[in-house]
RNA sequence: UGGGCUAUCGCCAAGCGGUAAGGCACAGGACUUUGACUCCUGCAUUCGCUGGUUCGAAUCCAGCUAGUCCAG
């Protein structure tokens, strides 16, 4: 019997993900990986463990429970810190399924002689006939996950199960319902995990090490200073809410200029691009692109992104350069780029970064 | 100091005697395994002040106040 160790988070899909495999005839350990110490009593949406010790003992397997406190916060939330003050916006979800979920998971595979470790993504882990792994869209593309996951490595896929690709959200509190779990009708988890009470920026505001810039001024494109802002940490590209200034039209975030401390404001129109780049590349369904090589794809410039027809090809040997069939709004630096081929696989993906 | 012009929500701005449009900003909510975007809802019993005319005024009249422009 083929063992699995199930991430479960607390929540209704890593629920199903553990039922459904048991069913499956799988040995199955839940774990939960503990990646968040609270100061406010309030656990982290990522990994509430006492649901998931109840769901556990509920569908009758193993539970265990594993300290990545340390790993997380040095991993994920200083350098969430840390892009911020550097005027990014960074997408910690997608460093910490890479670098802190799968690693540990894999961890515990091995401790506990497992051979697999599966997720409750809504995605497909596909092997491709050059004998790579990659990521398949879901069938319900309305919960579709391979955004978060285009960075995981070869060997973290070639061990992961994602038994939930084929089924909706629908279907999957259903199944948790048939087989009474008790947060089938939980909501789905939302914003950033490890920011529990307040704002993303009160977070930063409390845990970074160094000085703060503070305000600073507002500029249009042409310098000229419209108003004064609060601090760059408060500011993300394509932002319009919370800025404080009238005109007779909606004005948004263009540009953040960490070394002046300068917020670029623009209209809407202004913040569309057909060329965008980025770096700390991964590849999923291929190797690597070619020099002179140009390939189609679709290309997503965040998670709730429809993506847009594009070519990708090598700016420079670290550098992918995208060119986009139609403008796409507001790409941000730190936010990741994920290509995806005709079958809706990922290609692979990288950080945007502003040439 | 004369003469003109303007004073309506935090900002811009409709209104021209019949009982306060709209945009921006802001607040709340929806959406969401990131930040955003988007969407929905709310947002002046009151029109610089004081009187007057009228059944009825932000809209007409008078005075006052403030800002602004021209002349000095």
């Amino acid at each position: 019997m083929k063992k699995v160790v199930v991430g479960m988070s607390g929540g209704v899909d890593s629920a199903v993900c553990a039922y459904l495999l048991k069913k499956e005839g799988y040995d199955v350990i839940g774990v939960t990986l503990r990646t968040w110490e609270s100061t406010d009593g309030n656990e982290s949406r990522c990994c509430e463990i006492d649901d998931a010790r109840n769901i556990a003992y509920k569908l009758d397997i193993p539970f265990q429970t594993y300290n990545c406190i340390k790993e997380f916060d040095e991993v994920v939330a200083k350098p969430f810190v840390k892009d911020y003050v550097n005027g990014m916006t960074p997408n910690p979800c997608i460093e910490c399924n890479k670098c802190v979920k799968w690693t540990k998971m894999l961890y515990a595979a091995d401790v506990l002689e497992a051979d697999f470790v599966a997720t409750g993504h809504y995605a497909t882990i596909v092997k491709l006939d050059n004998g790579r792994y990659t990521v398949k869209k879901a069938d319900f593309a309305a919960k579709d996950q391979t955004y978060m996951l285009y960075r995981l490595t070869q060997e973290q896929l070639s061990r992961t199960l994602m038994p939930l690709g084929k089924y909706s959200k629908e279907e999957v509190r259903n199944i948790a319902k048939e087989a009474g779990i008790h947060v089938a009708d939980k909501p789905d988890s939302q914003e950033i995990c490890f920011i529990t009470s307040g704002t993303y920026a009160d977070y930063i505001e409390e845990n970074f090490d160094g000085e703060l810039k503070g305000e600073g001024d507002f500029v249009d494109v042409n310098g000229n200073v419209l108003g004064r802002h609060k601090g760059i940490i408060h500011y993300t590209v394509g932002q319009r809410k919370g800025l404080g200034i009238a005109f007779g039209v909606p004005m948004f975030v263009k540009e953040i200029r960490p070394e002046s401390n300068e917020v670029v404001l623009c209209e809407d129109e202004a913040l569309y691009t057909d060329r965008v780049y980025c770096n700390t590349l991964n590849f999923l369904s291929i190797e690597g692109i070619k020099e002179g090589e140009r390939i189609p794809a679709r290309v997503k410039i965040r998670y709730r992104h429809e993506g847009e027809s594009a070519f990708i090809s090598m700016y420079d040997k670290d550098t992918v350069l995208i060119e986009f069939e139609k403008k796409v709004r507001a790409a941000t630096a730190g936010q990741s780029a994920v290509f995806y081929d005709a079958n809706d696989c990922v290609i692979g993906g990288g950080k945007i970064v502003l040439l």
